[in-house]
DNA sequence: TTGTGTGAAACGATTCACAGCT
DNA sequence: AGCTGTGAATCGTTTCACACAA
């Protein structure tokens, strides 16, 4: 998961749960193939099962959006993907800058599924001099020199920061000033922002080694207590030792094995 | 953030919150960096901030791994680094493969967070013949074909999908069938995986969606009952009309204008 | 004295189960 | 008869606050 930054404390009687929101963009996925199929009504039921959740929760999430639904038939297709949309703020255009051009940057830059929603990708920067002018995905890449006027010129309120994680800091900072009030961070280092500034962070690293941990689990349940454990890699072998100076200690729930990680 | 699917419900008296295990890869690049830094021992205070969390969640998440700290001191980093890798299973080696080398599985493999932290590109893998051969981060491209054969020889249980939204689904079931139990899905797909099967799914314009609404949320406070809406798209105008036939509907707590967003 | 480890309280999200509308 | 909308019960997570160890 892309770990969200803390937002406004839900004050606002009419505050939507955030968990509810991360959900609207995967109902409304659902429902455009839906639309597109020219389905008139859903029903929770069905509607849910599209898009992998339960059907309890989905009726509790488009409850606090209002009575969108009707008894004993269902939800009508065409008026929830606007409802939807609305809520979500699609229906104005959001102008997008990308910074950062590297692999991920151009990946991004040629990711449809930006383009098809109201975002717009405003410009593409990128610090490399040798970048410049350069054409990714249709767009000539900008220098970072421009960074500010590019933003203030196409009222930029959403950055996406694809850079080095070294130079992620001072690349939100700069947006920050220009104007830009939410980003979306995929280098990996904790971005620290001011007030009021909205942070989503993803993190392909993260998301594996939450799959390492439970496919770890499984692998060890499978063979009960038995050894099963794979290949160990060689850079943790090697550098075993280092464990705190001093005595006694509780082992780990599961041995105490000394050595260090590579890194 | 990327939507996890059901997991086992935790019912082992020694199960770690899921909440927790999300943010133990956040702690170990932490302490990662402190231990580049050779610094000895951190408090929770200073490696909460680090990471970007409060320093009770921290304490609180540690104390389901054991007592790794000391009381008055800190933790000592290099044990708490080893500690939390055995139980993110860093410890040991994993194979992984990615399906779908296009813009995003070439960022991907070559994304250095991989290889860094016990993960190992075993594959690239792609259906298009004409990619078969061709090096992408030093590394031959295979042909979809002998998906099976390269999970199988090299013990993959861990995929990683970056195909499009049409051959997820199916390139899932293959990876499955072969003997992979978790994967790592960029398509913007539901995917439908059996019993026991992890599913961690990244999907960039949800999070874009996600920013969005708080952006929306921020613009219509700056400015009261004031205007203050954007340039509307072009698209979401032109396609009005379209609501459900029925008649009396309570309108949505925010007015109810008709219109469909492009998709 | 300092900072961990942890019960207990507060909070938020999910699930249950059914009243009520169509 | 069928399916939504929602209070109430449940479950998981976060925060508080302080006893206790070094």
């Amino acid at each position: 998961m892309a770990t969200g930054r803390t937002h406004r404390p839900a004050t606002r009687s009419r505050g939507i749960p955030e968990a509810t929101v991360a959900r609207l963009p995967l109902y409304l996925r659902a429902l455009t193939a839906l639309s597109e199929r020219s389905v008139p009504t859903v029903s929770s039921e069905e509607l849910a099962a599209a898009a992998g959740v339960n059907s309890a929760k989905l009726r509790k999430d488009f409850s606090y959006l209002g009575s969108y639904g009707t008894r004993g038939v269902g939800y009508d297709v065409e008026y929830l993907v606007y409802q939807i949309s609305r809520e979500l703020g699609l229906t104005q255009d959001w102008p997008v800058v990308i910074v950062g051009i590297g692999n991920l940057g151009a990946a991004l830059a040629n990711y449809g599924g930006f383009a098809s929603r109201g975002f717009r990708v405003a410009a593409l920067i990128d610090a490399d001099p040798a970048m410049a002018g350069k054409p990714v995905a249709g767009m000539p890449v900008q220098h970072t020199d421009d960074l500010e006027k590019i933003i203030r010129e196409n009222g930029v309120s959403i950055g996406v920061i694809a850079t080095p994680a070294g130079a992620a800091q001072q690349v939100s900072e700069r947006l920050i000033a220009a104007g830009v009030t939410s980003i979306l961070n995929f280098a990996p280092t904790v971005l620290s922002v001011p007030d009021g500034v909205d942070v989503r962070k993803v993190d392909l690293s993260i998301e594996l080694q939450i799959l390492a941990f439970h496919e770890q689990r499984k692998a060890g349940e499978d063979s009960a207590a038995a050894p099963a454990v794979g290949a160990v890699t060689a850079a943790a072998v090697a550098d075993a030792a280092a464990r705190p100076a001093s005595g006694a200690r509780k082992p780990g729930p599961e041995g105490d094995v000394p050595a260090v990680m590579p890194a």
